[in-house]
DNA sequence: AATTGTTGGTATTAGTTAGTATCAACTTTC
DNA sequence: GAAAGTTGATACTAACTAATACCAACAATT
């Protein structure tokens, strides 16, 4: 990923209007755990290309692979971060994402782990799992 | 997985009434890849006990989690079987559900790999991934 | 300062889909 | 051999859910 790509440039209503979605459906989508947008010290948000992408991808899995919004959130749920981020075996103790599989892992709360000064929008395990196919592929690097 | 646990001996309507579902959607699950019943020469399904569990989660995950059955199929797509069985590089070429994750394993067709003498049913890659938080805690496993 | 856009919220709608009903042909059971 | 159950298939419905419409308060743009 290159900062480029990741540059926060488009407005909610232009980011809608590139994608053919109304406004509230993209904030449906963030309530829902599904992106994670950029955000001004005003609550404003901001999309990037990388953003655009993703949520290219996720009408992909709703329009044409009829996934709904709870598959969709269940699947990043099962995203194994802690391998991603290489998790001590402490840090996991400590971590609701690595027991619990609701939800993905960056709508959980955590000040109190490894991921405590991470921003998610900008971590492997949310960006690296955003497009279609990526999840399956990338369990294939990960795993032997 | 012992014997017993798998030991077919529900009937369609047995088994229907157990789960307090209909017949109709004991066979949809079938036709959607969520399930493989044991089948008599003549075509009759029999479930066993662990037949029943694996439908109960299913149950779950579409009136509790609130997925659809697409949601569901496409979890299960996600399963890394190569590792689960330990494919070689040279099965993961001739092999479509290695490549693809639009459905499960088992509802490819796979005379030519390395699964052409398993009978699904009785793989680990379905039996061990078939309840509510198995495919996480399977990853726990596989992964480092 | 005025206009345009964004915020979070609720109420509503349009479209989908899981599940039911029904069918004739066939199999199992007793 | 008769009754009960199973097969696959199609037609249909009730319920849900993604998405839209609308709102007042606030922020950004000009």
């Amino acid at each position: 990923m290159t900062k480029d790509l990741n540059n926060p440039k488009y407005t909610i209503s232009n980011a809608a209007k590139l994608l053919d979605i109304s406004v509230h459906t993209m904030r449906m989508y963030e309530r829902e755990g599904l992106i994670i947008p950029f955000k001004k010290e005003s609550g404003q948000r901001l999309y990037s290309d990388q953003d655009i992408e993703r949520i290219v991808c996720i009408r992909h899995s709703i329009k044409d692979e009829k996934l709904n919004i709870q598959g969709i959130r269940k699947i990043l749920s099962l995203i194994p971060c802690w391998a991603v981020i290489k998790c001590s075996d402490n840090d996991r103790i400590n971590c609701e994402a690595y027991s619990s599989s609701s939800k993905p892992c960056w709508m959980y709360n955590h000040k109190n782990n490894i991921c405590k000064d991470i921003n998610c929008r900008e971590c492997e395990v949310y960006y690296n799992f955003g497009t279609c196919e990526s999840i399956k592929n990338k369990l294939k690097n990960l795993l032997p």
